[in-house]
Parts: C-alpha cells; sequence; structure tokens
DNA sequence: GACGATACGGACTGGCTACTCCGTTTGTCC
DNA sequence: GGACAAACGGAGTAGCCAGTCCGTATCGTC
C-alpha cells in the first residue's frame, strides 16, 4: 500500500526531512499552523526551498505531520490486549487517544478547511484507529461496559470533544482528571 | 457600564451596521473566519469602506457578532427557573448553550489566536452567562443532581468540548442525542 | 428646496506569505 | 580524488487581504 520504488535518499536529504517533520510538529503544536513556513525552515535550520521540495506545500507538510501522529497512536494502540479485559481495553484507547491528540485539533481544522477532506494517506492511518477502535468498542459494548446504542460515530464524536475539553482546561491535571470521570462514566451504560 | 454618551446614528448608517451585523453572523459560520472581509460587505450589500467605518478592524467585527450571540445565550439562559427545580434548570442551560453555540467554537479559538484573550466587552458577556452558570451549577449539586466535586471550569471546558461534539456530528440528530446523553448522565454523581 | 453634516463606495496601498528558480554546495561512486 | 548527480539556500515573485482616502451621495433640519 505505501511502499512505492522510491530510490533512496541522500543521506543529507533524509536527515533534513527527517528534521523538517519533527520541527513542524512541535512549531505547530506550539504556535499554531498559522506560523510562516519560512519560520519552520530557519527553525529547522534549512532553506525554504529545502523545505518546498520535500514537501511541495505547506498543506503537505501538515499532512505528513498529522500521519505521522496518527500512525503513531495507531501503533500503541495496537498494543492494548482487547481479548482479556474488553472494557479496560476500550476505556484505555479512549484515553490514549485523547492524551496523545493533545493540539492535534487545529490540525485537522486546518486541513479540514482547506478542502482536504479525503486525502488519501490520512484517510489510510486514520482508518487504522478507527477499526481498532470500533474493535474494541464491541468488544466492551458485549462485556456490558459500555451503552450498547452508541455507534462509532458518537464515540470518535466525544473523542474530540474531549480532546477540545481537555485543551480547554490547560495544565489542570486534577480538571482533566475529573473530566475524564465524566465522560468515561457517562460511556457506561446507566 | 455599556451606555455611552454617543450620539445617535444617522438612519441609514443604522441600517447598514446592523445588516453588517447580520451578514457577518451567518456568512462566518457558514464559511469560516477566513473570509475575506470584502465578501462580507458585497453579501450586505456596502462597500469596504462602510464596513470599517463601523467596525474598524476585522477582528472588531468578530468581536461585535460573539457579544451579540453571547447576549443572546445570556438572555435566554436568564428565563430559566432555578428555584423550583434546580436540577432540570441546570440541565437545560448546558443544553441551551451547547445548542446556541454551533459554529461559534471557531470564533472563540480565532479571537484567541489574536490575542484578544481579554477583551472588555467579551469579557463581560460572557462573565453574566458564567455567573448564571455558576449559580446554576451549585444548586444542582445542592440538590444532588450533579457531581460535588466539579468546578465551574470543568464544566465550562465540557460545554466547549460537547460543542465540538456536535459539530462534528453535523446533522445526526440522533447521534447528537445520544453524545449528550453520555455527557449529562457523566454530570451526575455516580 | 437648500445647505451643512454625516455616511457611502470602491480604487488603492502596504505588508505578508506560499512558492519558484538557479547559482552553489555536498554526497556518492569509481 | 575527481566527476556527476542530487540537494541546498535564500533572494525574488505573485497573489491575497486588511485597512485607508477622498470624491460623491444621502440624511436631517430650517
Amino acid at each position: 500500500m505505501s511502499g512505492a520504488q522510491e530510490r533512496p535518499l541522500r543521506a543529507d536529504a533524509a536527515r533534513n526531512r527527517a528534521k523538517l517533520l519533527d520541527t513542524a510538529t512541535q512549531v505547530f503544536t506550539a504556535h499554531g499552523v498559522g506560523v510562516p513556513t519560512e519560520e519552520i525552515a530557519r527553525a529547522a535550520g534549512v532553506g525554504v526551498g529545502t523545505l518546498f521540495r520535500h514537501f511541495p506545500t505547506k498543506e503537505a507538510l501538515l499532512e505528513a505531520v498529522m500521519v505521522r501522529r496518527l500512525e503513531a497512536i495507531a501503533a500503541q494502540a495496537a498494543q492494548l490486549p482487547a481479548e482479556s479485559a474488553p472494557a479496560e481495553a476500550f476505556f484505555d484507547c479512549f484515553r490514549l487517544v485523547v492524551e496523545q491528540s493533545a493540539g492535534k485539533n487545529e490540525f485537522a481544522q486546518a486541513l479540514a478547511a482547506a478542502g482536504v477532506d479525503a486525502h488519501a494517506a490520512l484517510q489510510e492511518s486514520s482508518s487504522t484507529i478507527r477499526a481498532r477502535l470500533a474493535e474494541l468498542l464491541t468488544g466492551a459494548q458485549r462485556a456490558g461496559a459500555v451503552r450498547p446504542e452508541l455507534g462509532l460515530p458518537e464515540v470518535i464524536a466525544l473523542l474530540v470533544g474531549t480532546t477540545t475539553a481537555m485543551e480547554h482546561l490547560g495544565k489542570d491535571a486534577a480538571g482533566r482528571e475529573r473530566v475524564f470521570a465524566v465522560v468515561l462514566d457517562g460511556l457506561r451504560p446507566r
């Protein structure tokens, strides 16, 4: 699916590409997606020309950052043991996604605003997470730990909403925990 | 606090100002805050000069739109009868704010991003709602209908988060209702 | 209906930013 | 170590958009 027959990058090119991705992740998260591309290039220690050679568009860079984060989340989600403890696995996954998504909301919004709703790469890596989440959801529902009437779209909406709530609370760890309690308990059947 | 000694606007000026506010509300909600000011002016049937005479800055226009919405919400919230049924009043208020805030999240974000965290007008009208919400919250908590450990910041974060979740679900009314059920039930004590 | 004050329209400006182009540098392979 | 391709840097370009300016139109008043 992903392995095209690209010839290998030269060593410096590969290094710069990785550095750009890392830097872009940090800078976008810290200062928002509105930062000029030039600032990212400078922070990464390269020229803008280099940035645009690797990512032909600012939007492409944004997308690459998102894909990378989604893949990281998917990898962690894959670790969760579903069979033994379906309920915990689902709730752990919910927490995981929310915690790893801190500051990512704005990215998704920016991409959607740019009319990129259906970019293949994003589609692919997000559907991996969705599939995993669906699996854990039905497991937890079968175990009676989650309201049976909830579908995947509602759970995802709650995921996004909870992330936003967390961002709104900032660093108040105790408050975040109380919000988590509200949502997670709310997911349980009455 | 708000009644300054402005001399009355000329009839056409008052008309244009009102039209601009209405149009801006619609256009910002429909197409996001990124729309060029010129587009709003055109949609309102006036020139950009007129727009900038009434609102010296795009940001000022955004703020005026927000203030107006907040005031509308505050007015509705003031109607809710707190004494007779504290629990219902709180939950109704929660719903009210979420439903009236559809599409407003992005405004607030845009304003915050512009470094306008503490504009007096916004502060004032949002603090009206906050005060009302705090009142209803403690009432509901005293009645045993809401978790006693929750503070106003957490409730507001949940409000914002729920609004986002709703926006994410789009027009799926049944799904929205299920999400509401999760959050509102989660607010109740265990 | 005439006159001063108020408000209007929209061409124009300045600044910002995504993206390009090409002379220079660096890595790779023999 | 030399030669060639690959990659780099950053000044330059084009387009967009918030906000200005002033000649023209409209309002309100006598």
